[in-house]
DNA sequence: CTTGCAACATAACAAACGTTATGGTCAGTT
DNA sequence: AACTGACCATAACGTTTGTTATGTTGCAAG
C-alpha cells in the first residue's frame, strides 16, 4: 500500500470542483471531463475516487451541505430561541452572491433528483435535516413562551421551508425581484405571525 | 403547395408529446427521438415542424401554459376580488394529480432557464403574467375595500408568488408534506394578512 | 396527367458522453 | 535493491445525442 495523497481530502477536491462546474453549466450541463479538468486532473484521477458520476453529484450533493452546516449550528446557538430562528432563516436566504451560487447548485439538483432516485435519497436527508433544525428552534421557542404552544411545531417548520425555498426560486431564476430588505421582511412576517409578546407562564396561569 | 395537415395543429402535437416525456424522464432526459415516438412519429417528422430541440422544449414551455391560462382567467372573474384572489392561486396549488404534472414540467425548466436563455426569456414571460394576474386581483380588492390600501400590490403579488413556489417545490419534489387542506390554509392564512373586514370607504372617512 | 412540394420515414454523421483498458511513475514495503 | 500497488495520464470503446442528408409517398395545383 504506497499512498502519498488523503482520500478523503482528494475527494472533497473533486467534489468542490464539480460545484463550481454545476454552477457554470448546470448540473445537467456537468461532465466528468469537465470536473477532471476544473479541478486539475483528468478522468483517470477522478474515477481512481469515485466510481460513477452519479457518486461523485452525491459526494457534492453533500460536500454542498457540508458548507452550511458549521455557520447554521452557530446561529442556532443564540440565547433567544426566536432570535435563533431568525438568524439561521436568515443564513439560507439567497441574500449574498455566495449564498445565491449555493442556491444555484441546490436548485440544479431539484430535478435531477426526480428521475434519480440516488440523488432524490440524499436530497431528502438534506431537508428532513433542516426541517428538523427549524422545528427544534420553534420548540425551543414554544417551551420558552416566545412563541404560540398551540401550534405544530413540525408543521410550522414545514411553512418556513417552503416560504425560503419559494423566495429561493424567485431569486435564483431571476424570475422575480425580491430585495434584501423584503426577504428578511417576509421572515419576520412569518415569524411574527407565529410569535408571543406575553410569556408562555402567564398566559397558562 | 400541398397542405394536408395544419402545421400549428401538428406542432402542439409534439408540444404536447414532449410534456409527456418531461413528466417521465424530466428536461434533462428528453430526446428527440422520445419525443417523434411519443407523438406517433419519427425524428424526420419533429424536425420537419421544429428548427431544433431548443425550440421544441420552448413551444412545450408555451404549451404547458396555454394549457393553464383559460381557468385562470375564468377563476379571475368571480364577483369578489379576494374570493377570485382565492381561487386563482388555489388552482395553481399542486393539490391534485394533473396539477403536480404540471409542476413537475415546470420544475423541469427551471434548472435550463439558468443556463440557456431562450428558455429563460419564456420562463420570465411566463412569470410575468402570472404575478401580473395576481397584481390585477390584488389591486382590484384593495380598491373595492376587501384589502388594505397601505398595500404595494406588485409587491404583495412578488410575495404570494413565492409563498406557491415554495410549495409547489416541497410537493413535487417530495421533500416535505403539505397536504391539500394546509396548503389551503396556508394560502388564506397570507391573503387573511392582507385582508381587510372594514370596507375601504369607511376606513378613509 | 404530369409535376411539384409538403409530409413524413430512414439512414447517416460527427460530436460528446460515461466508462473501461492500458501504461507509466514513484513512494513505501520487504 | 527489487518489488508492489496507489496514483494518475492517455487512449480507446460503445452508446447516445442533435442534426443533416437522402429517399419515398401522395395530395393538389396547373
Amino acid at each position: 500500500m504506497a499512498k502519498r495523497a488523503d482520500l478523503s481530502e482528494r475527494r472533497e477536491v473533486f467534489a468542490a470542483a464539480a460545484l463550481r462546474v454545476i454552477m457554470k453549466s448546470g448540473v445537467g450541463g456537468l461532465t466528468v471531463r469537465e470536473v477532471s479538468r476544473e479541478a486539475g486532473f483528468t478522468t483517470g484521477a477522478l474515477t481512481h475516487y469515485f466510481q460513477s458520476k452519479d457518486q461523485l453529484l452525491i459526494e457534492a450533493s453533500e460536500y454542498s451541505a457540508r458548507l452550511m452546516r458549521p455557520r447554521m449550528e452557530k446561529l442556532a446557538r443564540n440565547a433567544s430561541a426566536i432570535e435563533a430562528l431568525r438568524k439561521v432563516v436568515w443564513e439560507a436566504l439567497p441574500l449574498t452572491a455566495k449564498s445565491r451560487h449555493l442556491w444555484r447548485i441546490w436548485l440544479g439538483f431539484w430535478e435531477r433528483s426526480s428521475y434519480n432516485p440516488k440523488v432524490a435519497r440524499v436530497m431528502r436527508a438534506r431537508y428532513d435535516e433542516w426541517r428538523g433544525r427549524l422545528s427544534m428552534l420553534i420548540r425551543r421557542a414554544s417551551s420558552e413562551g416566545q412563541a404560540r404552544v398551540d401550534l405544530d411545531p413540525d408543521q410550522a417548520a414545514q411553512e418556513l421551508v417552503a416560504l425560503v425555498d419559494g423566495i429561493g426560486v424567485q431569486v435564483v431564476l431571476g424570475v422575480g425581484r425580491i430585495p434584501a430588505a423584503r426577504q428578511r421582511a417576509m421572515v419576520d412576517a412569518w415569524i411574527g405571525s407565529i410569535a408571543q409578546s406575553r410569556p408562555n407562564s402567564l398566559s397558562k396561569g
